[in-house]
DNA sequence: TAGATTGTTAATCGATTAACAATC
DNA sequence: TAGATTGTTAATCGATTAACAATC
């Protein structure tokens, strides 16, 4: 394959490029060169064009690159091919919230239940997808075949999670708690620290005075 | 000030050694040097040690840094020894997520308030908080000295909030929505995109293969 | 063909790591 | 004092930008 030893940084960049090149498309703009897109995106041409060829030559010297065929290639890479299933544990807000985004199913990613402890959400639907008792994880998320599970629980709460999660088929945690999870090696961890984001917030409004 | 021309990376630290300095407090540990920070928090110590000399000697050769210090001193690097007037734009699902959670309120961003355009969510109450219709968005900020704001609307309303903030006083933009906000330089936005953190999960699965 | 724009190499810039003198 | 560990400079590594030959 030759997309091998990406940088991160390229990588976290791929889904902003998804997002403009899928703008570009809704618009009916069939064409547009590194520089064009430079001006909306907000990266450098240069940048641009060193990005996308980490993956393969998809622009055309003279030309330009090709809005439905990058973003074909870019839905690719990001692996937006197939579906995903996933469940979330956690039925509290955020949990609850993440249940009634339609953007990640659309996507691809199959929401087939969510989890709690706390007996009160117990059958419990939300957006059509019920709430299970934790008791039921192991066993759903084997016989489900769930790759993703995204954790909405306390802080307290988590690392069990993720601990149970070891023990099962899934390959990839999609963590909200505020606390970095030890899992092994090869379990995929993306963070979305709510609070660390909120502080740098917090940091520049100081530094704006 | 000594913390001018900081890069982003530093900053975007910042918020972890405060979380694992309060960790290291809660267990009642005094002091710790680079090398202990380092096997627990992941950075190297000598990252650790240029990361903390960019705002001041906070350590002391042979001894290491108190914990207690230290983490006071990054409280208030991070903006945390005063607190600051929030309001909340969407009063949905997310937006209810972050008005339950109390951790913000503790490090000291008080939720005054929350706004929405639907007539269904009008006079609502989540957790103590009212929620107050868009009318009313640019009075109630400025009136109550509202420093930042959480937009947690769709993507199609999210420029519409933004381009209401620029009026205001209001300093800065945490967003939720899918889109970059355009907005004048001196307006601190501070963007957590959730799709685009799931698709670099998806990638990563992809490549795990 | 001439003009435009990519793909790609080279140069620059910035961030991380290593090393060690200063010093508690 | 001797040992430990910082603060800080220098070396390395990696990422971004610039430049331009290749080519559509």
């Amino acid at each position: 394959m030759k997309d091998k030893n990406i940088s991160v940084a390229v990588i976290r960049r791929l889904p902003k490029y998804h997002r403009y090149l899928k703008e570009l498309l809704d618009k009916d703009i069939r064409r547009i060169s590194s520089k064009e897109l430079s001006s909306i995106i907000g990266f450098t041409a240069s940048q641009i064009r060193q990005d996308l060829n980490n993956f393969g030559g998809f622009g055309q010297q003279g030309y330009g690159y090709n809005v439905e065929d990058l973003y074909s290639e870019i839905s690719k890479i990001l692996g937006l091919t197939r579906k995903y299933n996933v469940v979330i544990v956690g039925a509290g807000n955020l949990g609850q919230a993440l249940a009634n985004y339609t953007s990640f199913g659309r996507l691809g990613f199959d929401l087939k239940a969510m989890f709690d402890i706390n007996p009160k959400f117990m059958g419990l639907k939300i957006n059509d997808v019920e709430v299970l008792d934790m008791d039921k994880f192991e066993s759903f998320v084997n016989e489900n075949d769930v790759e993703i599970v995204y954790i909405c629980t306390s802080r307290a709460g988590a690392q069990d999670v993720a601990d149970r999660i070891q023990k099962t088929n899934v390959k990839a945690i999609w963590n909200f708690a505020p606390i970095d999870l030890k899992v092994k090696e090869d379990i995929i961890v993306e963070n979305v620290h709510l609070i660390d984001n909120l502080l740098t917030v917090s940091y520049f409004l100081k530094e704006n005075l």
